[in-house]
DNA sequence: TAAGATTAGGGAAAACCTAACTAAAGAAAC
DNA sequence: GTTTCTTTAGTTAGGTTTTCCCTAATCTTA
């Protein structure tokens, strides 16, 4: 078998390992059908930190109504939830839950529960010798 | 900075090279807006290698006027053709274009563009090496 | 007459919109 | 200092378009 078609084994592997983690998460939360875009409003969220329904409307150029909309139903799923501001109560913003956090996160945590298994495989030395490696590429 | 987080690093930069590639060749096709389950159907076709509108009805729990309508769309995205079978006219093959092809395996044909670049980054020693350590994970 | 595919026509849900509303805040007039 | 006007944030109501699926009827070949 030729080394190209090895190291691509290999890392298909990993990458199947990955993909793995990442379907428990969404069925974990018993939220395996959410779309992409579903997902990645969530992320805008998440990144954002103090969002209100005017500024995701403004940062995703939708109108305010279709963010309501969205807001309610990611709300039916318990992925976030309104905070009225205090400082000025027309405000809301829109903050994640346990389980939006979850969503947003998907990849970061799937890769996470990929490392933890590299650790508890490979000797300190190993880690090192992998990581020179693949930053050696490109 | 801790060994998790530096290999973390190295492997989300595998994974972001490879995500790159997969965009790349969808724009290439012109076809940045498909939708996973689009993806998904033509994967199906490209598997089945010899598959009817019948026989794909059959597969994806569709009814066959849904698939007509699907494949007519695929024609428009210029990914499928029709192909009657000389044995019984009666039968038409779904069958995948080069671009269809392109899509099916697009997820396989970005992975080895990464595995090219690892190839020139690595010498041959330091190619067996990293598939020694990725083997030994799990 | 039967089987494979298509056409015609339609239903339900998703994903968006505009216009009109409510509630709160800020400013101006008295 | 209260009352009134204006502006801003979000919601509600109602509609359009697109997607994704269906059944029933039709055409073509066996």
């Amino acid at each position: 078998m030729e080394r190209r078609d090895r190291l691509f084994e290999v890392i298909e592997n990993l990458l199947r390992a990955k993909n793995e983690c990442s379907c428990k998460i969404f069925s974990d939360c018993g939220l395996s059908d959410m779309t992409v875009k579903q997902v990645s409003y969530l992320k805008t969220i998440d990144e954002q930190g103090e969002v209100t329904f005017s500024r995701l409307a403004e940062i995703t150029r939708n109108s305010k109504p279709t963010i309501t909309e969205m807001i309610n139903k990611f709300e039916r799923m318990n992925c976030v939830y309104r905070e009225r501001s205090n400082d000025d109560r027309r405000f809301l913003y829109i903050r994640l839950t346990a389980k939006g956090k979850k969503i947003a996160k998907v990849e970061h945590d799937a890769l996470r529960q990929v490392i933890e298994r590299m650790i508890s495989s490979l000797d300190e030395s190993e880690q090192d010798l992998l990581i020179g490696l693949l930053k050696k590429i490109r």
